[in-house]
DNA sequence: AGACAAGATTAGATAAGTCTAACTCCGGTT
DNA sequence: AACCGGAGTTAGACTTATCTAATCTTGTCT
């Protein structure tokens, strides 16, 4: 499923990751000579291409439809959260498969149903229709004492650990929420924050999922 | 793909058609061999059977499996035209491949938003929650002077003519409406109604689809 | 420079889903 | 009884998407 490919390849360039096959192997959940298939024939197919370095990257047609693939992603989980009331792992499950089904024509209508949403519920752009939003940080880089908002929780956050997603949901860690950083731990690795009456420590690992945008 | 199997194989049972290999081919669009095929492989899965006529029949399995398929086409034509605004042929077509992305949990919440439907927008029943009405006849075995409340459009429209459905939805005729015979030619094989105050003639082929109960 | 580890590819296999061409099978005519 | 046509099947091929096992490549460390 060459939108698969492009998705993924899309939420890892997204985060910075280095684009190698073996990591696009690692993310997709499949063995490295089905990546170098899968490569070779959406090369053929003019979606992406490799450079020297054998980095993958997605040329104008492939950005083009991975932008497709995760705009819908994205106003899928508004719709099945907002409009359906599903949680947001749930939600991002079914969006998952959704977004292969959807046509342009719904999306467009959807979206405009939905009231032109600015992000998919944990605060990540709509491709095509907004931008993350200047200044973003992540939360694993703040330091003691510094105050923030969280903008958005990072699309590996839903591949990685999609419990993570109910965790932060649960405890109030959503998008616009105001946090400030209570502890930082270099040694045990851990970053203390509070956001509203709660606090709440988080591993570096997962704070560096959470960006925010300092104030 | 099984589920389309399955699917063309509740319609056509739906529509009282003989269940032959041959006649499932021409419904789905693909060559007899590659049916003959596909149902070994569904037999395989337990989710139809051949009797000694060389009838395809949907075991329980596979009839449930069917009428997920369809009831999630249904609720989702109805998202479609009443929220989204689509039209029937559109909506036809976008229901076509969202019925297969579409979990139970969806079609469920989906089900309860639009608050409960009783039938999809051409006035099929929901498979699992609504029957066909009582009494229906095909409007083509309405006689001259008889008088009808069209109850459905029949789903093999959207499969063979589907500019039938925008038709149908353009001169108003559509689940509800009254409409009275006021003429059939035998030689010609046409039958004209009057529904409010327009007046249509069809073939016989074309009222054939149109499932009426008289008044 | 040599060697190890990580990464990429080749080779060969499997499975689903599709095709065309060439049968076989069966029922009803002539 | 022979035969014709429609229905169904077999055979052989292709594409996509996957796997494992084996091999090649490359970069970094000693």
């Amino acid at each position: 499923m060459v939108s698969h490919y492009l998705e993924a390849i899309y939420y890892m360039w997204s985060e910075g990751e280095l684009l190698r096959s073996a990591r696009l192997a690692d993310w997709l959940g499949v063995s490295r000579p089905t990546v170098t298939v899968a490569v070779r024939r959406m090369t053929g197919y003019g979606m992406v291409k490799m450079n020297h370095r054998k980095e993958i990257e997605l040329t104008a047609a492939g950005r083009r439809a991975a932008e497709a693939i995760v705009r819908r992603h994205r106003i899928m989980e508004r719709w099945l959260t907002d409009g359906l009331g599903l949680d947001w792992v749930t939600a991002d499950e079914e969006a998952a498969r959704l977004e292969h089904a959807v046509s342009e024509v719904v999306e467009r209508r959807l979206y405009e149903v939905l009231g032109r949403p600015r992000t998919c519920p944990h605060g990540n752009p709509i491709p095509g229709y907004s931008k993350a939003e200047a200044g973003e940080v992540r939360l694993a880089t703040m330091a003691k004492g510094g105050r923030a908002a969280i903008s958005r929780v990072s699309e590996v956050a839903e591949r990685e650990a999609p419990m993570l997603l109910a965790y932060l949901h649960e405890r109030g860690l959503t998008p616009g929420r105001e946090v400030s950083v209570v502890e930082v731990d270099g040694v045990a690795g851990t970053i203390s924050v509070r956001a509203g009456k709660r606090s709440v420590t988080l591993g570096r690992d997962t704070a560096a999922k959470l960006w925010v945008v300092p104030s």
